[in-house]
Parts: structure tokens; C-alpha cells; sequence
DNA sequence: GCAATGACTGGTA
DNA sequence: TTACCAGCCATTG
């Protein structure tokens, strides 16, 4: 697997922070996940880690693929995350993201 | 090793 | 519907 290569492009990273850069890569497109089924999937660690983790070294995954519970995000990122949601055809209601049908199912073959 | 921080969550008012 | 509170846990100083 050449992905071995990805993680020498940034600095040395934890072994959570490299998890969650893994899974948040993996979304699909027009798909999201929440803070917390991101940490709970990892099975370690809690949403607010997976924030911290995005804040430091988001700028390398897709991370407007990971919203908040309620489908929003931070007034920072909302414009953003906005732009991208609607290239990529994701499920947005009212300026937020339809968590019932954009929230991924962890099978890229769910459609 | 200890204390503070934070892109969160769920419950209550 | 929005606003506030307490709990959670890895990372950083």
C-alpha cells in the first residue's frame, strides 16, 4: 500500500490523530460523519478530540465530510464547508447538513 | 507529572 | 426553536 507514503507528508503525528486522518480520508463523497461516530469508530478518545485533530492537521483530508451532531459546524468553517457540500451533491437542509441522508453508513458501497 | 485547552454531546430551561 | 451546563478525553505547555 502505497497510503504508507501520506503519512510521512506531515509531521510525526500520534497514533490517534493518524486514525482519524485515516478514517476522515475515507469518507466518501456526499457523505458525512459526526465528531462522535468518528471517535467512536476509532473506539478510543472523544469528539472533541477529533476536532483537535482536524483544527491541526485538517487541512490535509476532507474534513467539511465531518460535521456536528445536529449537522452544523463551526460559524469558521460553515462557509466552507457549504461550498464543498454542494459540489460534491451532499444532502443540505436549510444551511445545514440532512444528517438522515447524507450520514455515512461506513460502506463505500451503500448507495 | 499536573493543569489547561478544545472544529463535541446530550440534557435541561 | 435557541441558550446554558456539566461531562468527556487526547494533546500540549
Amino acid at each position: 500500500m502505497s497510503n504508507n507514503d501520506d503519512l510521512k507528508l506531515t509531521r510525526a503525528r500520534t497514533s490517534f490523530a493518524e486514525a482519524v486522518l485515516d478514517l476522515v480520508a475515507r469518507i466518501p463523497a456526499s457523505r458525512v460523519l459526526t465528531y462522535g461516530d468518528v471517535a467512536e469508530y476509532l473506539g478510543t478518545g472523544g469528539p472533541r478530540q477529533v476536532g483537535t485533530v482536524l483544527a491541526t492537521e485538517g487541512g490535509s483530508v476532507p474534513w467539511w465530510r465531518v460535521v456536528r451532531s445536529d449537522g452544523t459546524i463551526p460559524a469558521r468553517l460553515r462557509a466552507q464547508a457549504m461550498s464543498h457540500w454542494q459540489v460534491e451533491g451532499t444532502a443540505i437542509r436549510d444551511a445545514r447538513v440532512d444528517m438522515p441522508k447524507a450520514k455515512w453508513s461506513g460502506d463505500v458501497g451503500a448507495l
